[in-house]
DNA sequence: CAGTGAGCGAGCTTCCGCTTGACTT
């Protein structure tokens, strides 16, 4: 029988801010939004000035009963969810499927978990912002329109079940414009030329590196040789003392990429530990744009620093988010307690609590001071110079706890520490010169780090969404994340020792890598064809263009129908049209040519599961006419196969010869390419092909598959048939029950593992949360 | 993490933002 209820939108912050407010309060989470347009259909009525048709997603009802029940036997309902445009969405939703009442209802928000904040909060209420609610009504209503108004243009024109969205399409339209600019990269060769040069003291090294790059070979002979024997004299020595300073603290897309950086967790990973995280108490909220501290966490990491580091080491610094449409609904991402150096978890939980306290703390700490030196050298008859640069740490500051990663670290030129002494006019001694020829670098691939960080520069997305968009793309086959093979590239390094001019060619490889973001054809297609019809929507401003509608909309200057109603009017007929656009082919199809054998034309298209090549065409009169087809091939691509290259396809599936007395088949299967012999399959690797692969080559892996499932079976248990120790790809694990556990590496000999040892592995390992893997759907 | 193994003429599909679920017989 409490007089009040409170409610917040997430559970866990109920539990705290109940301990703050004392029995007459009672605090319940609405998990989120508790209303929606339905999930299967459009539910926005046309007719009459686009009125959204809200629902209670089933799994709501019970929360939605009890939040009601609660109200009723409340003097005083408190709706204190977030202070941005969802939150107020949220409370506005509340206040009308609970059926409050004006008189007992009250708009609270608060940007901190304190008592202080909650109880100031109490006494400040306000009522509900209907111009912030319309806003997100229009946020919403568009973002339903755009989705479910060019889908199915896509089932119709590409292939059933894709989607686009505001969001999505344009993340893969970064994926798809990158990985062009990557193709049509052309290196541009420069030499870049170093020196070594002796101190007078005939011992001490000095490397320094000419002030230009030379463009042609023979300038670098010009050069090399009017050095043969000119003197070098230091020209000139330069101190200058440099300042670093910290980096904000943590939002959501910061975390992911340092997280990704520094731990090499995925985006997903790190929201997924963060998350427990946050459930145990250990930081603040996870999904948040701001840079903010409280006074709270600014005084706490004060005495953290001043006690374990010093007074020199402390300096107050307070952020500002930059972003525009930042609310500071919440704070900045840090532990609830910055004293606690470590807590109790797994550890990955404490892996990524360190990296936030450690961030969290270097951001109130003092600069770094480093000490620049720049020497020049003179080089007798030219203006050129030779240029050595060093840069020493003369104050560590922030650095001791907390060091930034970037990601084109390793491709960024060493830097020299410390130089050696030299004074002015001293004459040097040359001991080498080298010119090695350089290539300007291609734009790198996105990482999922990377890309959050670009979707957030261009204000699309919201830290809640970063993750789940990238898990879409990857699911629909727009993008695909994985490794490029590099190639090999020579390069001429021309070298003068004492009077000789060498000249030598080495290799390297470059463009090799992993983990990025490559698109697919069937990301390729779908981007190209919303940029044909729907620019306005691809266009990298789109987001920030309706942001300003909505933010009228949020002052009151414009009603939230006429935004909407201005933009359907534009949108729609585009949509129309590509609908009607009759095309005899689907979009991105590709006619390579005639096939020899049999007269008809070859093509190659996205069908119904993917790239697909085609010989001849379905008949209209005759059904018993119909076209072949056959699967690409991974790495290949509709833009770009030729016509031998997808006729070979068609030899698929291909008898390589007889083992045994029993056939070798070669074909395309839905895990890639394999052998099919005596019933079994046997992958091939992806350095050989089902196209090429010889007999001699598919006995050899039939043979070693064959022993590799001779020693699958390590050990049985007659008394657990269940129970078996087998070996796979990662060593030697237990099979129990459809799940595995691994062995620990303390197990020399596990095939000396008795039932009770491998029961008490299970047990042990249970515990801990074990991500589980969904199968591919069949069917 | 731990083994899988097609098909291409009609059934269904989809958006972005909030938030964490977890059962009865």
């Amino acid at each position: 029988m409490q007089k009040n209820l409170v409610i917040v939108e997430s559970p866990a912050k109920a539990k705290t801010i109940e301990k703050f407010l004392g029995k007459n309060y009672k605090v319940m989470s609405s998990y989120g939004h508790i209303r929606d347009l339905k999930t299967n259909e459009f539910s926005i009525d046309l007719e009459h000035g686009y009125a959204p048709q809200y629902v209670i997603p089933a799994d709501k009802k019970k929360l939605v009963t009890e939040l009601k029940k609660e109200a009723k036997e409340s003097d005083q309902v408190w709706l204190a969810s977030d202070e941005d445009r969802e939150g107020e969405a949220i409370s506005w939703h509340l206040y009308e499927v609970l059926g409050l009442k004006p008189e007992n209802t009250k708009r609270i928000v608060f940007h901190e978990i304190t008592k202080n904040a909650i109880l100031h909060a109490i006494k400040t209420p306000r009522n509900i912002d209907i111009n912030l609610v319309n806003a997100q009504q229009a946020r919403r209503v568009l973002d339903r329109i755009v989705g479910f108004e060019l889908s199915p243009v896509l089932w119709r024109k590409v292939k059933p079940a894709l989607s686009a969205g505001r969001v999505q399409s344009v993340a893969v339209r970064l994926i798809v414009d990158r990985e062009r600019e990557i193709n049509d990269f052309v290196p541009e060769a420069t030499y870049r030329v170093t020196a070594n040069f002796l101190l007078p003291d005939g011992q001490t090294v000095l490397k320094a590196e000419l002030n230009h790059r030379l463009k042609k070979k023979e300038e670098v002979y010009a050069f090399l040789k009017s050095c043969e024997n000119v003197r070098f004299v230091i020209d000139d020595i330069v101190k200058k003392p440099v300042r670093k300073s910290p980096a904000p603290p943590f939002t959501t897309s910061t975390l992911q990429q340092e997280a990704a950086r520094k731990l090499g967790y995925s985006v997903s990973q790190t929201m997924m530990i963060a998350q427990r995280l946050y459930e145990s108490g250990f930081i603040t909220y996870m999904r948040t744009d701001s840079v903010n501290l409280s006074d709270l966490a600014l005084g706490t990491a004060k005495e953290a620093i001043l006690e374990t580091y010093g007074e020199r080491y402390y300096k107050f610094r307070q952020y500002h988010t930059k972003s525009k449409g930042a609310q500071e609904a919440h704070e900045a991402i840090r532990p609830t307690y910055i004293a606690h150096e470590k807590i109790e978890g797994s550890a990955q939980e404490r892996r990524l609590y360190e990296l936030i306290r450690r961030r969290t703390i270097a951001c109130q700490m003092a600069d770094a001071e480093l000490e620049r030196t720049t020497i020049s050298v003179a080089i007798d008859g030219r203006k050129e110079k030779f240029v050595a640069t060093g840069e020493v740490v003369t104050f560590d500051g922030f650095l001791q706890v907390y060091r930034e990663s970037y990601d084109d670290e390793g491709e960024k030129e060493q830097e020299n520490g410390l130089l050696p002494p030299v004074t002015k006019d001293e004459v040097l001694l040359r001991k080498d010169i080298v010119a090695t020829e350089r290539f300007t670098q291609r734009p790198p691939r996105y990482t999922e780090a990377s890309l959050v960080r670009r979707l957030e520069e261009l204000g699309i997305g919201r830290p809640s969404t970063y993750a789940p968009t990238i898990q879409t793309i990857q699911n629909r086959q727009y993008v695909v994340k994985g490794d490029k093979e590099g190639t090999e590239r020579a390069y001429d390094v021309i070298s003068l020792e004492e009077d000789v001019i060498k000249e030598i060619r080495k290799t390297e490889m470059v463009g090799a890598d992993r983990n990025k973001l490559m698109p697919t054809d069937i990301g390729i297609v779908v981007n190209d064809f919303l940029m044909e019809y729907f620019p306005g929507v691809m266009d990298y401003n789109f987001t920030a263009s309706v942001e300003k509608e909505f933010d009228s909309v949020a002052e009151g200057k414009m009603v939230w129908t006429d935004a909407i109603d201005k933009f359907y009017k534009m949108f729609h007929p585009i949509v129309e049209k590509a609908f009607a656009v009759r095309t005899e082919h689907k979009v991105g199809e590709r006619e390579l040519g005639i096939d020899p054998k049999s007269g008809e034309p070859v093509f190659v298209k996205i069908g119904r599961y993917g790239p697909v090549a085609q010989i001849g065409v379905a008949s209209q009169d005759d059904k018993s006419v119909k076209p072949r087809f056959a699967t690409l091939m991974k790495g290949q691509s509709i833009e770009t196969i030729t016509l031998e290259e997808a006729l070979r396809l068609f030899d698929l599936p291909r008898t390589v010869g007889e083992y045994n007395g029993k056939v070798m088949v070669a074909a395309i299967g839905r895990f890639g390419p394999f052998i099919r012999y005596d019933g079994k399959f046997i992958s091939i690797p992806k350095e050989m092909s089902p196209l090429t692969i010889t007999p001699g080559e598919a006995i050899k892996l039939i043979e070693e598959k064959r022993l590799k499932d001779e020693r699958r079976f390590v050990k049985k248990f007659d008394e657990e048939p269940e129970m078996e120790i087998l070996n796979g790809r990662f060593g030697p694990y237990i099979a129990y029950k459809g799940k595995n556990y691994r062995i620990p590496k303390t197990v020399v000999m596990p095939e000396k593992l008795t039932l009770e040892e491998c029961r008490t592995i299970i047990s042990g390992a249970e515990g801990k949360t074990d991500s589980k893997k969904k199968t591919v759907k069949k069917k």
